[in-house]
DNA sequence: TTGATATTCAACCCAGAGGTTGAATGATGC
DNA sequence: GCATCATTCAACCTCTGGGTTGAATATCAA
């Protein structure tokens, strides 16, 4: 499937966040602001490989880069983690309000049965 | 970066999540069971493309399959995305921890200023 | 200026994602 | 048995993701 035309904001956030580089990425800078170069030291790849992870976190709005002379200082942003939560409370919602409705039909149905005239030779069950 | 030889789950599930089809599925699957053709009929693409689809889904096991006689029925399995949920609130934890931190910080630097001998012509506030 | 440092850009490679079509498998119903 | 229905398997295509290396750009410092 060719991706959607316009892949929306969750598209973007939950594919950035699909990989272990980047959420180590997003969990350094989010005890404050890191270098570029500082922030890729400890890991096993190029400079390069990291500045494009950068540049994928960026797109989705979940890193922040200001410039100050010849360094960039990267933060940590967020918002786009809000959605993800809302999204996946929403779903979870969904599934216990069914798994609610069904329970409620079980007990109704428990209680038909027990209002029941009692068989003479046992239930039907 | 060659994916690491044992992508983890929440890899695996974010990496699920990240498609508008496949959470449109999910979304489908919270309100119960539902055979693979019927899934699949609403979408603009071949029985096999959401076939793909959910096995992605199993992959990450966002989806339960319940083989009846020819019919396969699918269901949603919340549970991966606890992990995810947990992930994000630890990471937003960090964040605030640290704006926290920040916010003491600044406090702090106000207490102090506060209490030096004022100066000749009132307060710096 | 010149040279070092911080960072990206560009070109390339390869594996995998998402899609297609056509054939295979397995249950159902006559 | 035979046709049909539900589903996957297999092969293929194209695009993108994650990685590399090497060159370009911009700032700092001398």
């Amino acid at each position: 499937m060719r991706m959607p035309a316009t892949p929306n904001h969750l598209d973007q956030t939950l594919l950035a966040l699909a990989d272990p580089t980047r959420r180590a990425i997003l969990q350094r800078l989010s005890a404050g602001e890191v270098r570029v170069t500082e922030l890729a030291q400890p890991f096993a790849m190029s400079l390069n490989a990291v500045s494009k992870h950068i540049r994928v976190l960026e797109r989705a709005h979940l890193v922040h880069r200001r410039r100050e002379g010849r360094e960039h200082l990267l933060s940590f942003t967020p918002k786009p983690m809000d959605d993800v939560a809302r999204w996946m409370d929403a779903q979870r919602a969904n599934w216990s309000a069914r798994l609610q409705a069904l329970d409620d039909l079980l007990q109704e149905e428990d209680r038909v049965l027990a209002s029941a005239p009692p068989p003479k030779k046992g239930r039907t069950r």
